[in-house]
Order: structure tokens, then C-alpha cells, then sequence
DNA sequence: TAAGTAGCGTCAGTGACTGACGTCAAGTAG
DNA sequence: CTACTTGACGTCAGTCACTGACGCTACTTA
């Protein structure tokens, strides 16, 4: 992270960032499969955190609601995080290379989190959409929340979520 | 695509693509940025249709309608490109490296036609959404019609964006 | 006809990653 | 305590994507 913010992530090189560690070169690659993976590795705590809320969410609800419940209560790992998730934000966010491995990353989510819709008795089809939907939405609320810092998340993602149903209120067919 | 076909992505070099199109290596790196892109080149026809589409829908279609109904027209030109859009997507699906930039790209699009919505008088934040969610039911559409080739993208976009208010309908809040 | 200029080949690099091999310290079994 | 395994690391050599610099050639355009 020092590197990367220092003088960006595409000129840093991974001798740098061994160097800077104490260790051989070799070493950075036994530790991490590439040089992007460095600044993704919180992830499978998300994935389990999402996975256990979808879960355990109250029975009865809708799926959009289960996934409103469980990215509440995923997003406080987000909200704790905040002085580590800022300054990696923003290091992805000017960097194409990061970006793409950004979204690959919540692709890998969303599907994570659909299946376990589908272990809820969700419609196979239905699940799918409904956790690209929901993740459209949480990732809207999380932009939104970065922007304007004087709202929680919460609010936020209460927010988006009401914006969808006006947009399919709002819609014909 | 030949070699991508015979030997998979990650297999095949940059100097045997070029070697079989009959030019230098150098040359195949003024052609296209990085390897990657050669299977991504259709991209600035389906934006540039997707953002006329959008723009050119009825007046007073609510957001998502005016999605469905670019999808729909822009969506020929994937089924016109069939035999050309098979194998590509069979070749990114295998590989990893290309569904990160299959990723980006559809990010992109969807920037695109949020903005697409904003020129129409969406408000800001509900472009956003709107682009994003209309996204998912088009690339789930798109992912039924491979998989259920009987039918056309028509119907399967159809039956996404009915199903998109089958979900928003049956959720509290 | 002279002066671009656009497309290409050649060459020499840089840097991310990989495989093979050697080393050394911390167990672990006998 | 000794022999043996095991896991984390260093070293070295190599591949491959990609880049900058330079020079050639054909084709415009003044």
C-alpha cells in the first residue's frame, strides 16, 4: 500500500514491493498469485460474512429483502474498515488494471451470493437476477457512501433499494 | 480466434497471432493495445447502437422501459453476429483473464448508457441504478439465450424485465 | 519533384511471472 | 539424541507481454 500510493500501482515493481517487505522477489509471488491480488485480500471475509447473513436472514422474506438484510449487516465489516478501505479505494479507482480485477472480484460475489439465495429455495433463474440486482444496488449505496461520508452506509443502502422499486413502479411491462 | 480455438487463450502468443496473420509482432501491437482486446473490437458498435437506441426511445417511457426497449433493438445485432459471437464467448468463458475484461467492458457500457439516460432527463442518481439493474436482466437475457438457443433474445429480454418486477413487486420495502 | 506521412520491420530493452533446485530451521518419529 | 520430513525461503534461468527508438518504403500532397 505505501508503494502503491507513493508512486502508483503501474510504477511500482514487484522487486520494490519485496524489497520494501524484507524478502526475495520470489517470495512476493508464493505469497500472492499476481500483483493485483495484493489489495484483494479481505475478500473471502466478505464472502463469508454475505454467504452467513443470506443465510441466516429471517424466513418468509422476499429475496430482494434477504439481500437488503444481509448487506446491512455484511456492510459493517465495510464501515469498520473504512481507514484501510479508503486510501485502497482510491488506489483502484485510478488504476485501470485494478478495476478490472475489482469487478471480476464482485462477479465472483454476486454468483456467491445468488447460489446461496438458491439454498434458501429461491427460483434458480429468479436468484441470479435478484443477486445482480441487489448487488447493483449495494454497489450504488457503497459509491454513494464514499461520496457523501455524512450518511452511514445503512442509509444509503436503504436509500438505493427504495430507488429500485420506484424504478419498477415506475415501469409499464 | 483460430488459435484461440486450437490452443486456448493463454496458450497462444503474441508472435504466433502474429505470425499467422502474416505480420510482425510489433505490428500486431499497433493493431490492438494488448492481447485481450482483439476479442473485444464490436465493442464501439454496441455502445454507439445502445446509446443511439437509448436516446431515440418514445418520449415518456419510464427508465426501465426505455432500457428494454434499447436492449431490444440493440440486441440484433448480437443475434446477427451469432456465428461470430459463439465462439468468442466460449473462449472468454474458459478464461480468466478475458471474462476480467468482458467485465470492464460491460462496466463501461453501462456507464454509457447511464449517461445515455441522464441526456434523456433521468435524474442522476436513478440513471445509475437504473443502467446497472437494466444491465443485469440484459445480461441475464443474453446468458438464457446461449444456454436456450429455441427461443430469441426478444423473448428472453422479455421475460428478465418481467421478472424484475416480479421481484421488486414481492419485496416489503 | 521534394517533402511529408503512414504503416511496417528490427532491435534492444523492462518487468511480471514460472519452474527447478538448493538451503536451512523447526518439528517428529524412532 | 539422531535421522527424516516438511515448509518457508533464496537463487537462477527462462518465457512472454509489451514498449521505445530507429530506419525503410510506398504513397500523398503541395
Amino acid at each position: 500500500m505505501e508503494l502503491y500510493q507513493e508512486r502508483g500501482f503501474d510504477q511500482t515493481t514487484t522487486a520494490e514491493i519485496a524489497a520494501r517487505a524484507g524478502v526475495n522477489e520470489r517470495t512476493f509471488f508464493r505469497h500472492f498469485p499476481d500483483k493485483r491480488e495484493v489489495l484483494f485480500d479481505g475478500e473471502a471475509d466478505l464472502r463469508a460474512a454475505l454467504m452467513h447473513e443470506v443465510a441466516e436472514a429471517p424466513e418468509g422474506l422476499a429475496p430482494l429483502d434477504v439481500l437488503l438484510h444481509a448487506f446491512r449487516k455484511a456492510g459493517r465489516i465495510l464501515e469498520e474498515n473504512r481507514p484501510f478501505s479508503e486510501p485502497r479505494l482510491a488506489v483502484i479507482a485510478v488504476t485501470p488494471a485494478l478495476r478490472e480485477r475489482d469487478l471480476a472480484k464482485a462477479a465472483s460475489l454476486t454468483e456467491a451470493v445468488a447460489e446461496a439465495l438458491r439454498r434458501r429455495g429461491v427460483e434458480d433463474r429468479l436468484a441470479g437476477l435478484a443477486a445482480q440486482t441487489g448487488w447493483a444496488a449495494f454497489h450504488h449505496a457503497a459509491q454513494a457512501w464514499i461520496d457523501t461520508p455524512s450518511q452511514n452506509l445503512d442509509a444509503h443502502l436503504l436509500h438505493a433499494f427504495d430507488d429500485l422499486h420506484t424504478l419498477a413502479a415506475a415501469s409499464n411491462r
